[in-house]
Formats: structure tokens, sequence, C-alpha cells
RNA sequence: GCCCCCAUCGUCUAGUGGCCCAGGACGCGGCCCUCUCAAGGCCAAAACAGGGAUUCGAAUUCCCUUGGGGGCACCA
């Protein structure tokens, strides 16, 4: 069904300037999936020249949120690889190799202009109304000039010499091709003043050295595509597969996730960090899943899957061009659907790291009997706390208005709690199939409703008015505690 | 300001000239089930941005307008 793909070596190459979000989640899903797909490499290379945006720690939690999302790469920084090093920190002299080469071809040139005069230059082009762009001054000067000068020991940086005429033709794999006039394009600068290289020339050296076969990265990147293409054919590299893929926007739909707008959606218990997700009790299986489908889509119509089932159905051609906005409901769908989808051993161990983070004591027995009727009704991991955190407790505290018993007073929950006091006395362990026929007996003879008595029992047993079904959260807990949890409650009412 | 990209229900999307008075999913509303809350089942409302052109025929092709997004650093 699927003609064969040749297997590609796609990159991951994340700056490690902040944290890991949805964006580079996806990326690196897709460079994954492919690889997987094709049987392929997928790599991980840090893009670290920037110092100054570094971010310490940042590194660390990108590997850790690939893992996370089960995205094992096969070569990176901390696995190394026959690419290496992975790091473009510690590849400074490659690019640099490679500019002057480029310097040497006369496809780029040395430029000496202070920082403080191109910011005045582009100033007055500003006012002027003109697009900013390098003046040019040093894009004709001679070798021999140059070289003087540098030998003099004047700051300088590697320009690129950019076509003045004619046009640049790109493609890519999404949009077609992609046509820009050269006159509207840059002498872009590719080796700053300290040596080392700007991103067009680090990323496309690298993509080259290290056989890359598909460049799949956010649209953002669409505008300098010109450029590095012409940088890879200024070299006579063969260029890569170009994918550009849409960009993610606030669940309004009106422009990109800010700062402050990442930090109200925490309040509602969302977030675009990988790292957040983790905590807020999201599965790996539904992030992937979800954001899969935010640019993707697969044509049967089925939108549940699996890692493993992405890897199967997973193609380049489904790949949507246009901007998605963030639809956080969506992943509570998508979360709970993968909730339900685990086994109970599976559910009961992803649910205890969250016990234990809220200071809650959990064994194992109780955590795998309250699986089944729990992952039924939580959103995320952390729902389980609220939810079910009155298994583990040694009494509970309902506050006597908690109570509900509409329309009933006092003595009549008092009644109510008493006679299925002793009514459950009268069974040797609490069992559903045992307690339930004779409590909805009960509840014939009584003249109140089902709801009415089994709504004081679960306030009385859990403490609280919204809790997993009544007699299976008896039977689990006990009758001895169930019944002191009853005499409790009366005690309160009286 | 200049350059580039995008444009189907509120949102994510299917749709590559006739199968579409547009299909699915989330959400929303209703009903069923029901000890609470969920889950599940069923039903409903909801879109081709506008204008031209090509064609026997356009959501699908082309042009313009409008709208939205991205980019214009010795950041990535």
């Amino acid at each position: 069904m699927d003609q064969k793909i040749a297997p590609v070596r796609v990159r991951f190459a994340p700056s490690p300037t902040g944290h890991m979000h949805l964006g580079s989640a996806r990326t690196a899903l897709y460079d994954y999936l492919i690889a997987k797909k094709t049987g392929g490499k997928f790599v991980l290379r840090i893009e670290d020249t920037d110092f100054k945006r570094y971010m310490p720690g940042a590194e660390e939690e990108l590997i850790s949120g690939l893992r996370w999302l089960g995205l094992e790469f096969d070569e990176g920084p901390d696995i190394g690889g026959p690419y290496g090093p992975y790091r473009q920190s510690e590849r400074k002299e490659i690019y640099l190799e490679h500019a002057r080469r480029l310097v040497a071809e006369d496809k780029a040139y040395y430029c000496f202009c202070t920082p403080e005069r191109l910011t005045k230059m582009r100033e007055d082009q500003q006012r002027r109304k003109e697009p900013p762009h390098y003046d040019g001054t040093c894009r004709n000067l001679s070798i021999d000039e140059s070289e003087r000068r540098i030998h003099d020991g004047e700051k300088h940086v590697i320009r690129f010499k950019t076509p003045k005429e004619g046009t640049t033709t790109v493609r890519d794999l999404l949009r077609g091709d992609i046509t820009v006039e050269n006159q509207t394009l840059d002498d872009y600068i590719l080796v700053k003043s300290d040596g080392w290289a700007l991103y067009h020339l680090a990323a496309m050296v690298d993509d080259h050295l290290m056989d890359i076969t598909h460049v799949i990265r956010g649209s953002e990147w669409l505008p300098s595509l010109p450029l590095h293409a012409l940088i890879c054919r200024a070299f006579g590299w063969q260029e890569p597969i170009w994918v550009h893929l849409s960009v993610f926007l606030k669940p309004s739909g009106k422009g990109k996730m800010s700062k402050r707008e990442s930090a109200d959606l925490l309040k509602d218990g969302y977030s675009i960090f990988i790292k957040d997700l983790q905590d807020l009790g999201y599965t790996p299986e539904a992030v992937v899943n979800w954001v899969a489908l935010m640019g993707w889509s697969y044509d049967d119509h089925t939108e549940f899957f699996t890692l493993d089932d992405l890897v199967k159905k997973f193609n380049l051609e489904h790949l949507n061009p246009s901007p998605a906005a963030i639809n956080f409901t969506k992943l509570d769908h998508f979360n709970g659907l993968h909730i339900r989808n685990f086994t109970d051993q599976e559910f009961a161990n992803r649910i205890t790291p969250y016990f234990l983070q809220a200071g809650i004591r959990t064994d194992p027995e109780t955590l795998l009997k309250i699986a089944p009727i729990l992952k039924e009704r939580v959103a995320t991991l952390d729902d389980a706390i609220e939810m079910a955190g009155f298994f583990f407790k040694d009494k509970v505290n309902p506050i006597a208005g908690e109570l509900p018993g509409k329309g009933m007073s006092n003595e009549q929950m008092i009644e109510v709690l008493k006679k299925s006091h002793s009514l459950l006395s009268g069974f040797e362990k609490i069992t559903v199939a045992d307690v339930e026929p004779v409590m909805r007996e009960y509840v014939e003879q009584s003249g109140f409703s089902a709801g009415q008595v089994f709504g004081i029992l679960r306030v009385a047993v859990t403490g609280q008015r919204i809790s997993p079904p009544l007699f299976e959260s008896m039977e689990i807990i006990g009758k001895e505690k169930v019944l002191e949890r009853i005499e409790n409650a009366i005690k309160l009412l009286e």
C-alpha cells in the first residue's frame, strides 16, 4: 500500500534558549516518525552558538522531553554517533573553514563595518522608508586590502555575497516553488566578528555534513529559505528536501502565544510547555496523538493513534501548510482516550507519582483495585488525587453541610445512616454483589430516593459529593473502615 | 514600510473539476443510560471570506480584493 520510501536522515535542531514547547515537540515527532517509517535516522543537534541567549538546563530539558514523548533519537550530543559532534558549539572550526572557502571562491567577503555604523545605516534607511539592507561598503574590497586589514587586527565578519539580480526559486514540499527577487535579499552575515557562525551558515554546513535528506522545521524559517538554498548552491551541494511546518497560533487563533499568555494559560491547567503538560497530568501518548493531528491528517477518519500507529501511517504528503490554533479541550479528549486505553496496571503505575507528589501514601494493591473505576472518570492523571484520595486516608472529614439529603431533615439523614450501618454490619465483608441488592431493597421501603440514600452514604464514606461508584468504593475500602466512617458521620449530624 | 506564506463549521480537519445543497473529530445543545461524577450510545445546530475569470460543470484552476500569519539582527 505504502510505496517504499528511501531511508531518510532527519534532524531536530533546537537551540537551548528556552523551555521545550509544543511546536518543537511536533517537529521532533514528525522527524521521528518519518525516520522510523523509512528505516532512517533521527538525529538531535543542539544549536548553541548564541551564548547570550543560552539557558542552563535547556538541553537536558529537551532531551528528557523527547524521551518522555517516546521520541528516541539515533544520534545526539549525549549518545554520540558517526556524524558528531552534535553540538554546534563544538564545531566552530568547521564553519570557519567553510566560510573561508566561500570567500576564496568570491561567494562571500570580509566586512569591516562596525555595528554602530550598521545601526545608523539601518535607521537612516528606515527613516527614508527603505527596506533595511546592507549598503555593500565592503562587498567589493580587494582580497589584498581585506587581508591587510585582518592582519592589522581589524574586527570583521564574513558576509554572503548574495546575487544582486535575477530571482531565486526554492521548492518547499508543502507549498511548491517559492520565488523571490534577489534584490530583496541581503548580504547576510555568515560569521560573526567573534568567529562564530550564524545559524544560516552553521545549519546548512551541518545538514550537508550530516547527510540530512529532509529539513523539517517551523515556517518561521520560510523567509530565509532562499538564502539557505543560495548557500547550499554556492557550495555546490545538493539541497535537502525542505519541509516547513505551519505555525501554532494561540487558542483564539489570533497570533502566536506570548509569554504573558502562557502564564495565564497555566492558571486554567493548560500549557504549551512539555514539562508543564507532564506535571498537569497529561500523558505523553495523548500529547503525541494530539500534536500529530495539528497540521497532519490521516484519510480514513481515525484520530486515535499510538506512537506505533503513527509510525505506520505517517506521511509527508498529508501535511497542511496553514496555521493552526491550539485546541486544548481536544488534548483533554485525547488524554481521556489514552487513559482509558491503559491496562489497569499501567494506569495504576501512571498515577502513582502524582499521589506521591501530593504527599499521599498509596499501596499497589489498592491502586490496582481502584484503577478500573477511576480510569473512566479522570481527564488528567492528577485528577486521581482529588477523586480517589479518600481510599488512602485513615479517616475522612465530611462537613455536616456537605451531606446532601435533598429536602431531608437531620433526623432523616441520621435514620438512613443508622439503618445502612446496621444493614452493612450484617455482612461478613462488603462486596458489590452482596450489598447492592440489599441496599436497593432498603431504598424501596424507606420512601427515600436512591439518590438521597446513596448520596448521604457517599459523603459519609468518601467525604466527597463526587466519587467513583459507591458500592465499588465501599468494597475496596472494606467493611471495618466503612462502618467507622458512617458512625463518624452520624456523630457529626448529632 | 518591504518580502514571503496561508484562507472549508467556534477549533482541528477531509476534500486535488462532477461522487459535496460539503464528510469526520473536539466543543456546544438535546435525549438515553444512571447512586454522584464520568464514560458510553443516539440526535441536532454549525463552514467553502468576497469579487471576477476559465469550464457544460469549481470548495477544488487562475487573477484581484480582503483577512490572518510569519519574517526583515554580529538571535535561532
